[in-house]
DNA sequence: CGGCCTCGTGTAATCGTTTACAAAGACGTG
DNA sequence: CACGTCTTTGTAAACGATTACACGAGGCCG
């Protein structure tokens, strides 16, 4: 591999001149700089960034920890943090904490060693000793999507609060009252803020609140499938399920398909995250959208900022319901 | 940050011992290494990287330049990827070409800056010089679903010519004739080899080739939504649209549902990849199912070998069709 | 014409590792 | 006891960039 020795040699300068074309820096002769350009595309030369980063202790990376690559929502996501990284320069290095802390712990550490200039985290369940050491040496860490009590460290998110109340009305408009919940894992912000959004929506409709329909699953396919088949098993069976996401969506439609049951006559269905493809199932799914791309672009602005220095503020984007079929219609038109 | 030098200072031995320890040499007496990890851990040292990869000349990194992360085909296949990778101990870096040579070769550049061990490349449409020079220079590379021609470089790829003359086949025995598809751009490996399977699958089954039903899209979900709507718009419309992956497939669902068309009553659908939910449509959309994680791995794997300056050859997996009803049936049951 | 600025460039230190080589101690053996 | 061998450790030179500082040349002014 050509270095700027070469580069240098070739135009007859020194290593700071070539350093200094790289890095367009105003004091060099046009002339000079010509002479090196030429060197350096009649070489080839592509500039080392592990150097580089060696010297400058800074890399122009940042890392994404994400739960799990496969669910929509956090794909959406990080193709939106992959855009906005790019266009402020940084590459980004992903993670798949696959919902398990070890694993996220795995990449941390990783990410740490690789010294990314900062880190885009969705925490997976409980603080770790690697996160709480990490926030306490001073890295730049911004929480997505998720976030960790007790810990100072700027969030983007989005609030769902107002979308699930809006869709408890809507259920209760519709006439539903058995209205069970399918939500994250407890250890998990979104999880806890879900359910409990849903218990004070139900109550504030004056809509009874049972344990029993109250399931928590892990943000995975099975765990929609398994809470489905729980509730459904129930002497009394839910007249509505609201799933707190599109993977454990996946997993209830599978259930509910298994059991030939229909949408909305059986049993009705709602999910937390909307999905391309919810509108092409018969009939489409009533779900809550996150401004997903927004949470990443936002996400990566932040952590930028906090790279650079400033101070930067936790951000609190909001979730819209999107009403479509799969709680039933207002009129009682047709099944089709 | 703290350094080799810190720990080596507070452990009371030299830099060079420190090193030892962290790569665990076998000559490091036992009480030493004690003492050098218990510095380490006091305080809390991370090995730099950066500075490990300049002087060893390995970054333990692999990058990875797909078409579209949002394409679900794409997310599984790097979460695959991203699998294997850690169980080898190799990090991965990201790349979302969305289909565009020159992001494409935005990332392969700064992958190479990065000093990538190597690279998995889906590559986008034609060779680019970026491309043709790394291949030159002789970075470990592997082509990962889509191949260039004239260049000698292993692949990892699905054949799915076999699935093709089975659908067709299929499509035949259902009594269907007017068969057009909506493939990827034929500047794609992916994209031509799957328009010539199908038109040779077409004259194997007697059936005519008509240049109207060959749509070329590139992909993404708007190409699919309007290949179907000059389709439809056609004098003489297909009674199957056959689309060439799942993206355009969502969009052709759009077009067909825009226009109150039944599948497969209307119009059949049948689509070159398999995603979760098409069990879930009504109905349930026939596919061709690529062994996705296995090519993942298997890329991974070659990489590696690659890497580590062992031949590799080309692997060739194949995609298998699964017939649902979004075709019509056999026997003519009912509408649901 | 001497002194001082300014401008462009070069020299060399530095970032945090790894590792070739040297060195020093322990130990067995003739 | 002298010597070779083996084991464990240290010293210092890389890796490829950036950058503080020095330096020389040229221009300007008094």
């Amino acid at each position: 591999m050509t270095s700027v020795k070469d580069v240098a040699r070739r135009a007859g300068v020194s290593v700071a001149t070539v350093s200094r074309v790289l890095n367009d820096s105003p004091t060099v002769t046009p002339a000079t700089r010509e002479r090196v350009l030429a060197a350096v595309a009649e070489l080839g030369y592509r500039r080392n960034a592990v150097a580089r980063s060696l010297r400058t202790d800074a890399t122009r990376t940042i890392g994404l920890v994400i739960g799990d690559i496969l669910n929509p929502f956090f794909t959406e996501l990080a193709r939106a943090v992959e855009d906005e990284a790019r266009t402020l320069g940084y590459s980004i290095v992903i993670g798949n904490a696959d919902e398990r802390p070890d694993r996220q712990d795995h990449y941390v550490r990783t990410l740490l060693e690789q010294r990314v200039d900062g880190l885009l985290l969705c925490p997976t369940a409980e603080i770790t000793p690697l996160v709480r050491g990490t926030v306490r040496d001073g890295l730049p860490l911004v929480f997505l999507d998720r976030t960790l009590p007790g810990l100072q460290v700027p969030t983007v998110r989005a609030d769902g609060a107002g979308a699930i109340a809006a869709l408890v009305r809507h259920l209760r408009d519709l006439g539903h009252e058995r209205i069970a919940s399918i939500s994250g894992p407890a250890l998990l912000s979104t999880g806890r803020e879900r359910t409990e959004a849903f218990t004070a929506a139900m109550r504030a409709c004056g809509l009874p609140v049972r344990d029993r329909y109250l399931e928590a699953g892990d943000f995975r396919a099975g765990s929609g499938q398994a809470g489905a088949a729980r509730l459904l098993d129930l002497p009394e069976p839910p007249d509505v399920i609201f799933v707190g996401d599109g993977l454990m969506a996946l997993g209830a439609l599978d259930e509910i398909r298994a059991r030939g049951l229909r949408i909305p006559h059986d049993v009705a269905l709602a999910c937390y995250d909307d999905l391309p493809w919810f509108t092409h199932l018969d009939p489409p799914v009533t779900a809550i959208a996150q401004p997903v791309q927004e949470l990443g672009r936002r996400a990566v602005r932040a952590l930028a900022e906090r790279i650079e220095d400033r101070p930067v503020a936790s951000v609190v984007l909001t979730a819209r319901l999107v009403v479509r079929r799969s709680c039933g219609e207002k009129e009682g038109s047709g099944p089709a």
